[in-house]
DNA sequence: CATGAATGAGGGTTCATTCAT
DNA sequence: TATGAATGAACCCTCATTCAT
């Protein structure tokens, strides 16, 4: 069963093309960057671009939902610790995503993805208070304020290992219980 | 000096009617909100925002510049804590400055407002680590990290006060050091 | 009362300017011209345009309004006759009213401007009745119908004037009922 | 004369799908409607439907041609009134064909269809004038002009039966002299 | 010959900024 | 100095047309 057409090799390839090159421009000039930036950056034309994304609005769920996919693939492989300081480290380099994650103007929806994510960081709690590492009282709606706003401090924040450290310490001996 | 012609204090009064109504537009539509919004707002035409303020950026600057400010004072007449829920139950509230602190999108310098503030949260943990109410280990840089990091989660996360109080909680016991 | 400051004068002017470079532009192309050839026409920057007529269908509505308020005023100074002839000399000046009048894709609401041309016709048409010049069967939908289709027939079959002369003395031959 | 090769008849299968879909949705949407849409709704990719019609205007002008045959056709079965009557009935299902007809932005030539119809109308013509069903002083020109205005009042006028049954009354009335 | 992805000019619209009044 | 009309670059999006497969 050969679903697909040959060509259909290219407009794949042209699919993650523009992906890439649109977590890339909305990271660096955030999401206000235009269309036709994105298509300069991915070497195709705006029509490309928007044939594969009716709407900018489609783009950005697209590369949101992409982002939400990898985040929950990577809380399987890692504890709740290593996988805020994760987070918390891939914050910068995706700054629309985070953007878009906190709702900024955009109205996007991804109800699914972003369920994943918090049953993905349920696990990790559920792992973390089973081995005494978390106290027992914390529940996973704060958790993920908690990384959302870890996120987004360390987008807009500039922050450096260092601080990040620092910072990511002060709130796991909070979560710690003490 | 001639600082104090009448022509002045209208001057004054129409400066202070656009930042009242820049901070509004902007905490209700965010920094994507025309200026032609701002000043309709203000009850002024196009021409004397821009005569008082050149730039948008300038005006965002401006507000922002205001919030710091306010902030500062704030701090002086609350403890750590007190302070921590303040500054971030006034984020819901200041969409748009707490997205200019964050910098996205424009390139806004407020690096002495920014220092002040900085300041002001230097003495209250201090004071705080007086009190033993706040480790040693603590230093000013997390401290601020945290503050601008719960201040985007809650401005972007739609938090509740029941868990903007359990979020601030976690972050509360990891400052004692426990 | 002076109302309107000076500036409303020259408003004003690129208003009227901007309706008479419409109107030319839309009957030499059709309502699918673009709306900076208008404001090339109107020799004016595209903003201007829009800020005079948010949309283009403002626009085409503005322009439908002031040809059916002139053809109201026409209306008051003729008998039915001649103002059939008058008309249906009128349309193939005005390609873009006659298009909007007839609905063409574009979706126009000129219900008032539409009402009291009928109530023009009407009235000339209960003249023409009473001068017995017209058969007391005909009423004024049936009327209004040979109306709107004639100028469509002249608008986009280039008649000369010998050939509208033949065609409306066809219908004036209907209308009087033999 | 390679007239009849196997490839040929599923060419003229989607030739004739997609004169049949560029009619519908023509008539649905206007001659707006995209080319695109077209393809979609014969079922075949917009390659073919291009292959076939190399232009937007080249399909239009097939339909008209094939529109104006089918008139040609219907006139060989009816009297002069009963073929006007068809044709007004036609027209409201027909708005695409009748725009262009009337040559409503896309230039479209089909001189010889527009002749063939002519011809057939001056035959109707004739033949009426002989029965002493129309006026001897009434000529083929505007019998033309009456017919396509009619056509076109009935496609954007959204006549019902009875209005459409008065309007021709009129016209008839003045064919026959009176 | 059919397919459908890619192209890119062009269209409607917005908005920061300028400048005549 | 305040006003608000004018400007025009930039944006999102559409669609006729081309061309590699």
């Amino acid at each position: 069963m050969v679903e697909g057409s040959p060509l259909r090799a290219d407009a794949q390839r042209n699919r993650a093309r523009i992906l890439d090159a649109a977590e890339a421009v909305f990271a660096e000039f955030g999401t206000r960057a235009s269309t036709e930036e994105v298509a300069r950056r991915a070497g195709l034309a705006i029509g490309t671009v928007f044939r594969h994304f009716p709407t900018k609005d489609d783009l950005l769920t697209a590369i949101m939902k992409r982002l939400l996919a990898q985040l929950v693939e990577d809380a399987g492989e890692r504890d709740l610790f290593a996988f805020f300081g994760h987070a918390v480290a891939q914050a910068a380099a995706k700054k629309a995503a985070v953007d878009l994650l906190a709702g900024s103007g955009i109205d996007i929806r991804v109800p699914d993805a972003l369920g994943h994510l918090s049953d993905a960081v349920g696990r990790l709690l559920t792992q973390a208070q089973d081995a005494g590492a978390v106290a027992a009282s914390v529940r996973l709606p704060e958790v993920m304020a908690l990384l959302a706003s870890l996120c987004q401090g360390a987008l807009h924040g500039g922050w450096d290992d260092h601080l990040q450290a620092r910072t990511l310490a002060v709130v796991f001996a909070g979560l710690k219980g003490c």
